[in-house]
DNA sequence: GCTATGAATGTAATAGTATAACATGTCAAG
DNA sequence: CTTGACATGTTATACTATTACATTCATAGC
């Protein structure tokens, strides 16, 4: 049974990021939210158990709420909004004001367990937590399908950039907007 | 007389992007803008011009709330938020709603006569406006310094990545956060 | 000239995103 | 058992952005 998830989410998932949502977008209407399907259910586990593993390991303090945000992140499997996650955590009886999301998006944020898209006003839950790893996102703009992909060699063509200038980079957001193979013409 | 503007502006410049405002920081005090101190009445005019002639070649409308947006976000030389625009083209005598402000910055960024800085939640004039570019954004996380760096290799390496993934690249946001030179320990 | 047309602007109302500030609770070290 | 640090709950508010509609302006075609 490879792909459990893998039909529309229930009623419960209204949307990533809100505004543009063409629902019947080709391959991106499948909920598999990276470009191609896969078992979600699983990748979904693997980045849960080792965000456990992390959190022990740094003695991050994974409370309930932060750990129950960073599973809604998973489950979802796409960028969410910091009131779609609040009205979530609300639903289960977490705090429903808005701190209560925001602070658990920072900290999952801080620790690299999830990374947050400006481009979206969203958040979406780390694929490969604890790894060294300089994140870069393709957005695409008919579907709102986000991926996270390696950017090492991004990274480190914006490292030499920096350094000309004599800057020194601490984080950074790269994030391309485009069409994603499904939504290809 | 090569730094005709690099003391501290006026009264009228209230703040790039509000909130962390160390306005002490060693070098970037200096309103000189990019990192290095540099002839921003100069650098300024020349950015207008290359956008009278962009607009003159293209048949862009560049009517006189576009071209006075232009020019806050060259005048200040550094990031402003949509909000600071506005109230600086109300107290000229510009619509003072929201819309005024977005509308004329939306025209500028979608022309590549400016650009928007996400994690600033701001707006920038584009240095050099109609050369083929990716602009890479250098934010001093003390100082909110920004310079806009070519980043010519690091988009060709967020291409290779996009390609691999089957994603077609229209926009991209490359924002790094770190030190300035000169707020570096 | 005169008007039809589309673009640009003005304005009001509202939606969406995020933070400050303070009170309360929890847990572990001493 | 107390202290202190961190986490959470809650209120209020600030900041950012868009929708919708009315009006004005520029231009092309008659």
């Amino acid at each position: 049974m490879p792909h459990p998830a893998t039909k529309p989410q229930p009623a419960t998932m209204p949307h990533p990021a809100t505004k543009p949502q063409p629902e019947d977008c080709p391959g991106c209407a499948t909920p598999a939210l990276a470009f191609a399907p896969h078992d979600h259910a699983h990748c979904s586990s693997d980045a849960l158990g080792r965000a456990d593993a992390l959190a022990a390991s740094l003695g991050l303090r994974l409370t309930p709420v932060r750990r129950r945000t960073l599973e809604i992140l998973l489950e979802s499997h796409r960028a969410l909004g910091a009131y779609d996650v609040l009205n979530r955590l609300a639903a289960e009886g977490f705090g429903n004001q808005p701190p209560v999301a925001y602070r658990a998006l920072d900290f999952l944020e801080e620790h690299g367990l999830a990374h947050r898209i400006r481009r979206l006003n969203a958040f979406t839950a780390c694929m490969h937590p604890g790894e060294a790893h300089a994140p870069a996102f393709l957005i695409c703009r008919l579907c709102n399908a986000v991926s996270e992909t390696a950017a090492a060699p991004v990274r480190a063509a914006l490292d030499t950039a920096a350094t000309t200038a004599g800057f020194t980079i601490e984080r950074a957001n790269i994030e391309a907007l485009g069409l994603c193979p499904a939504c290809r013409p």
